[in-house]
DNA sequence: TGGGATTTGTTCGTATGTATT
DNA sequence: GAATACATACGAACAAATCCC
């Protein structure tokens, strides 16, 4: 018997897997802002316990993504317009600390991985706008790890995911288009220390975000039945 | 019958006021760093059940407070140095947006209570070592409650609160002495409207607590007594 | 207004996994 | 190296609160 080898799925937490995909679920809009999340039905639905989606609902709550009120149930994050603009100041103070710690200090490698990750974004760019959103993000969340920072990486992480779900409340249907030429410019920055001009295009780029988070754009699915997907995904 | 008044504590859940009992009572050193937190025992000497217990090491683990090993059990976090100046590069950066957003925005009274606050500072600094950390820390979670931006607010106290336990760790036994008067300080500079100034104040003074955090000086205590104390002030 | 159905909050028992002797 | 002891992970049932008719 090999312990360190994870021969089953389940070598990683159950209410890890249900934080995941209900993470996810809520990210592509799968479950709309303000979805309710009755713990039965999503238990039933992916085959385990209240407890343990109890747990991953506790967890998304501290994040920030769902609400959960006493004795009356979670349902999904509808952040306000106010929220929005605190999350959106968070960020810009954040991330420009990711900038003033990475300035310098990048591999050409890691330089190449940021060019890669963007390249993605460009290719996700025309056909599928929920995993050009979801990408956009993960642009910034890489950004972050590069630091080796981790409390800055999870900080972002958090705010990025917010941010997605103000995105499908308030911003344009086409958002992230300009996204794509924006994170290049800052790779570029980097690439060549340009410590003033990075922070002064991050900002920029987060005045932009924060920018097209304006007009509204919402769609309707039904609850239960996309959860399929992401059980299937995670293992349930 | 008038269902918001609030007779009894009971009120508020029960994993709340676990949570509140364990993150004071590691604040307070009464939980030396790296201390075991067994389920079982704590539950028992609080008068609740695991699963209770289970959800506030869970919150507890997520603010960094605790760690949270699978199937090791919890203890009470031990930031390492390099952890240590992640916390405070990114509280740098909070409290700079902190100042930056209450600069101008101050009216007189709130300017007088954060001299009451540091009034208060000034009377424990001779008297209680471990509430003067405390108050000092405070201090800091006030200014950010000032901004009314909630997501700044949750940062910053949870940075708080970990820095206090580095400062257990790693500070000098006699810390908070100079921090009053860096406090009054900022206050002056808030109050006549100096941006570049309180930012540049604040600054410091992240950098002086940041190097404060340089000398050992611990202390060991028992564990479970002391949760009775907590308990009680907590409604268990 | 009241009662029943539904949903959450909590407890306890069983199973599983890890460390120790 | 195996067995024991201990602590966590999970699940089913009970109790309390809320919502809807």
């Amino acid at each position: 018997m090999v312990p360190t080898l994870r021969n089953k799925k389940s070598a990683i937490s159950k209410s890890d897997a249900v934080y995941r995909a209900l993470k996810r679920a809520i990210l592509d809009q799968a479950l709309a802002a303000g979805a309710k999340l009755p713990e039965d039905s999503i238990g039933e639905r992916l085959g385990v316990s209240r407890t343990i989606v109890r747990q991953a609902l506790a967890r998304l709550s501290g994040e920030g993504l769902i609400e959960l009120r006493p004795h009356k149930g979670a349902c999904v994050a509808q952040p306000s317009l106010e929220e929005a603009h605190h999350i959106f100041a968070v960020r810009q103070a954040l991330e420009t600390l990711v900038i003033d710690t990475l300035i310098g200090k990048l591999t050409q490698q890691q330089i190449r991985q940021l060019e890669a990750h963007v390249e993605a974004e460009d290719m996700a760019r025309a056909s599928n706008a929920s995993s050009s959103i979801q990408l956009a993000g993960e642009f910034h969340v890489l950004l972050a790890k590069l630091t080796e920072n981790d409390v800055l990486l999870r900080y972002v992480t958090e705010l990025v995911s917010r941010s997605s779900l103000i995105l499908s409340l308030y911003g344009r249907p086409h958002s992230p288009d300009c996204a794509v030429s924006e994170h290049r410019e800052l790779i570029a920055a980097l690439d060549s220390n340009e410590r003033e001009k990075a922070c002064a295009l991050m900002r920029h780029h987060i005045d932009a975000i924060t920018t097209r988070a304006l007009l509204k754009g919402s769609s309707e699915n039904d609850l239960p039945d996309v959860l399929a997907t992401y059980a299937r995904e995670e293992g349930l």
